[in-house]
DNA sequence: GAGAGTGTTGTAAC
DNA sequence: GGTTACAACACTCT
């Protein structure tokens, strides 16, 4: 399931991996994958990746010279990026040659060739995410639809402690809309809501200024410290190379029902069921 | 073996 | 505009 620090590792590993590096050859395995879009290919072949950006869970590619062609991508909850070198090593020579993953497998749906002899595999099982061909307005008009960072150090708290006040769902509801607050997905928002001691079927309104900015501070400090371990992997995730992601060891209530809560030790995790999402939280520490 | 559960987002509908 | 419900899909778990 990946969420902003999963997408902002996987454009950490691919950039240096395809920067600069012309497309010889794309073989699109599944249409749906790329919008159904019968030019992907065609578009494609001969570019190359200029620069790589993200705004909450989306990746953007550019591609030198050109100034009207984009692609935008999004993982959902089970797409990848396998990258292997020109010698067959996935990772790209960073993580030991994978010898329990075969490329293109099944799920496999978009397979691009570089000129260099590396390949960038886009593996999707349920096929919600995608990989789409944009153009400058295109892009424009998705960057609009994202609400602010927590890690941005430019996040605007007083703007956000205005429009809290004017949600009547739970607290949970309010930080998984990403037209509210970018990048936060059902890890990180109960991981945020449990290190800001808020309970997550809080209606949003009824925070505090001080609980608000304490969500917030959460919310990036827990992201910003999940993107240099790699990201969480908790069912799907994996990096560029095949690997796990290595801030599952730090999750505190994320999967840990039944658990002792490692803050108060009094009471259980418990999980219930909060704006549709299975959802963690200490009923003692969370207020 | 049927059915529920899993989660992100766009869209429709209120 | 806020909010909810649902569809998209394929796999795992009950």
């Amino acid at each position: 399931m990946p969420e902003l620090p999963e997408v902002e590792t996987v454009r950490l590993q691919l950039l240096p991996k395809i920067k600069g590096k012309p497309i010889r050859k794309i073989k699109v395995l599944h249409p749906k994958a790329t919008g159904n879009d019968a030019t992907f290919s065609k578009k494609l072949t001969g570019k190359a990746v200029a620069n790589i950006e993200r705004i909450g869970k989306l990746l953007i590619f550019s591609f030198t010279g050109q100034h009207n062609l984009f692609l935008l991508s999004h993982l959902r909850m089970t797409g990848q990026f396998f990258y292997v070198d020109e010698k067959g090593s996935i990772g790209g020579g960073h993580s030991m040659t994978r010898e329990d993953i075969t490329l293109p497998h099944k799920h496999t749906r978009i397979v691009f060739s570089f000129t260099d002899k590396s390949t960038l595999y886009f593996n999707d099982m349920r096929l919600f995410g995608y990989v789409k061909i944009a153009s400058a307005a295109d892009v424009a008009l998705a960057k609009s639809k994202f609400g602010q960072e927590p890690i941005s150090e430019r996040f605007d708290i007083v703007t956000f402690i205005e429009k809290l006040a004017k949600r009547n769902t739970s607290i949970k509801a309010a930080l998984l809309d990403q037209s509210f607050v970018a990048g936060l997905g059902n890890i990180y928002v109960d991981e945020a809501l449990f290190a800001a001691k808020v309970r997550p079927d809080r209606i949003a309104s009824t925070l505090t200024k001080t609980e608000a900015r304490s969500v917030i501070a959460a919310g990036g400090k827990i992201m910003r410290h999940a993107i240099t371990f790699g990201g969480t992997t908790f069912q799907h995730f994996k990096d560029t190379g095949g690997e796990n992601g290595n801030y599952t060891d730090y999750l505190k209530v994320f999967g840990k029902q039944k658990t002792l809560c490692p803050r108060c030790q009094k009471v259980q995790i418990q999980k219930t069921r909060v704006a549709g999402r299975g959802t963690h939280f200490c009923p003692n520490c969370q207020k």
